[in-house]
DNA sequence: CGTTTCACCGTAAGCGGTTACATCACCGTA
DNA sequence: TACGGTGATGTAACCGCTTACGGTGAAACG
């Protein structure tokens, strides 16, 4: 590992124009510029970034906080991958590392995990983090303002937080449950059901109101006992269908919120001998990749999963180097129409 | 920030006992020593990083090369959240992070790409790296030798790597695919086809192995025609059942290298009017998500999804504090029998 | 011709830890 | 009493880079 010290012996400089080589180039003479340069590729010069961390007090690295919620076990996140696809080109455009925090459970106590974001914060302080994404396990609300408040530069996915330098990004959840509820009725449908998230989590509780907005507009009664609560599992929607069939004036169509919930209708539905989407229309929510195998193909809405993993690059690094909060993202959502809702 | 001068000054000591007391705490008189830990906790003290790792050259992270090959668009990794969640928690345990690198397109030439491996091993030595994971991406055989070449301890994943502080972690494919055809072959079926990853990708081979080994095994003949190259991809899937259904002697059952051309398979069958599993048995690999919830659900064989990562982990932990070579691990697989290959 | 300006570059003091080596008090032993 | 051994701690160099500050010489100015 070449150093910056012998390439400023190699080229007669000093160490500091070395350095001056490579954060303000300008000011270096064109001449001496080059020959630095030229050296330091001879030798494969690769700066050390612990000690540039050291001196400047801020590495390139942006924290990842993606735990999985205890009280949720089994969850996944329904597009990870794309997300952090998206997160990673985005980081790596402005040179940036994403580093996946290690969570609790250790002896060492090096611990952290969403009970305890105060390990986490730790963790940015230690390694000069410049900042954090915070990626929803569920309904981690509580745990994600407090990273809000903590005044580390941090942006929670589907989750709205405040903070001096916080802020979030998510899907228009509301305006894609419109969407999707409005597209039933004007299918005909009048009696349009929804199965909802867990209780407490924001997207599911947009979802619910633009649901509501959506029977608003199409001057359709809302029903209470058509919404029945759900937890974003596939059992939890086959659970609520079981649950409307049984009803005495039961749903022809329901939006679920989320398309593991929608799979779980269509076996209830297909279980009690209903065809979909003619007995029952099934519209879901993400568009994941079981969405387009199952029979019939799942009509969703689509979510921007890779545009997540670029809003929240661009958002936090707006916020490191301006310093400020920024605006909220609203992603646009699409509705994908298959054959689970007929047409 | 609190340092330890800081503590160092506040109990009357000298620097270097404080850092005694966090690295050799035995060395230090145990009056003193929990004098540092109160005051220590008290000022919320946290070691920095950058600092350590500076004088130590060696950091408490581990990389994670991941690229999606551009080759290979639109291929998403079967289980990649799986993968990571045993991957991080393994590490966790010893105090380890994961720094998923940045990769090329960047304007500052911070780059790394499959392409160029010297990127990624120019990354690990610019943060003192304990390691790489190597996650393939469909066919980086070449690639990855590289990286093993390179003297950075690493695991690659479903790749066979060798090199002075390299190993690799992959599943029983032969073992699975041996099984999965031996299923089928107990079945009664007699002309068995395979559906075949993309040429070179290794896991694929020994599946292709595992089929042929099932076959002989079961007094079969091996026909050419019947083992047609898919790419993994659900298409690939499709078309190669097209193509063994405009065979003289069309195949009664199919083994897919993976789910997502046993889906493809399955829609090609439905497509031309066969049934699945009567006319036609389908069996995939990987049990990934959508193979339980297709219709009819998919006998598949199951990898071991998150002990790929807590393997990984512990083969490269392994390699960092031992300092030679490990051995390979091979994961055992299992086969889940469902509907699609009949009973 | 003295003085100011400016581009360019070197000096040196950090950043916050780790660790080889020195120091010192205290003990047991010959 | 002199001496070696031992446990506990301090001293100071070092890791490699950044940057405030000062110095130099040449060009520009009055």
């Amino acid at each position: 590992m070449a150093t910056g010290r012998e390439i400023a012996q190699l080229c007669g400089v000093s160490v500091a124009t070395v350095s001056r080589v490579f954060n303000q180039p300008e000011t270096v003479n064109e001449e001496t510029r080059e020959r630095v340069l030229r050296v330091a590729k001879e030798l494969g010069y690769q700066p050390n970034e612990s000690a540039r961390a050291l001196s400047t007090k801020q590495s390139t690295m942006i924290g990842l906080v993606w735990d999985t919620d205890h009280r949720r076990p089994g969850w996944r996140h329904p597009y990870l991958q794309d997300l952090l696809i998206g997160l990673k080109s985005a980081l790596s455009a402005h040179g940036y590392h994403l580093l996946m925090l290690a969570t609790s459970g250790d002896a060492r106590e090096v611990g952290a995990s969403l009970a305890d974001p105060v390990g986490y914060v730790n963790m940015t302080r230690r390694h000069h983090l410049g900042g954090l994404v915070l990626i929803d396990s569920g309904s981690d609300a509580e745990a994600f303002e407090a990273f809000a408040q903590s005044g580390v530069p941090c942006v929670a996915l589907d989750v709205a937080v405040d903070g001096p330098k916080a802020t979030y990004v998510t899907s228009d959840n509301e305006g894609g449950a419109r969407q999707a509820t409005s597209h039933l009725a004007a299918l005909g449908h009048t009696r349009i059901a929804t199965i909802t998230g867990p209780p407490g989590n924001q997207p599911s509780e947009a979802r619910v109101s633009g649901y509501r907005k959506a029977l608003a507009e199409a001057g359709l009664p809302v029903r209470d006992e058509h919404i029945v609560a759900g937890d974003f599992y596939r059992t939890s929607g086959t659970l609520a269908v079981q649950r409307l069939l049984a009803l005495d004036e039961p749903p022809t169509a329901v939006f679920a919120a989320s398309d593991e919930m929608a799979v779980g209708a269509l076996l209830a539905a297909r279980a009690a001998g209903l065809r979909v989407p003619d007995d029952l229309a099934i519209v879901g929510f993400d568009d994941i990749e079981i969405a387009s195998v199952v029979d019939p193909a799942l009509t969703t809405v689509a979510q921007d999963k890779p545009g997540f993993g670029v809003a929240a690059a661009k958002a936090i690094m707006a916020m490191i180097t301006g310093g400020g909060r920024e605006d909220p993202v609203i992603l646009p959502t699409r509705l994908v129409v298959r054959d689970s809702c007929g047409s």
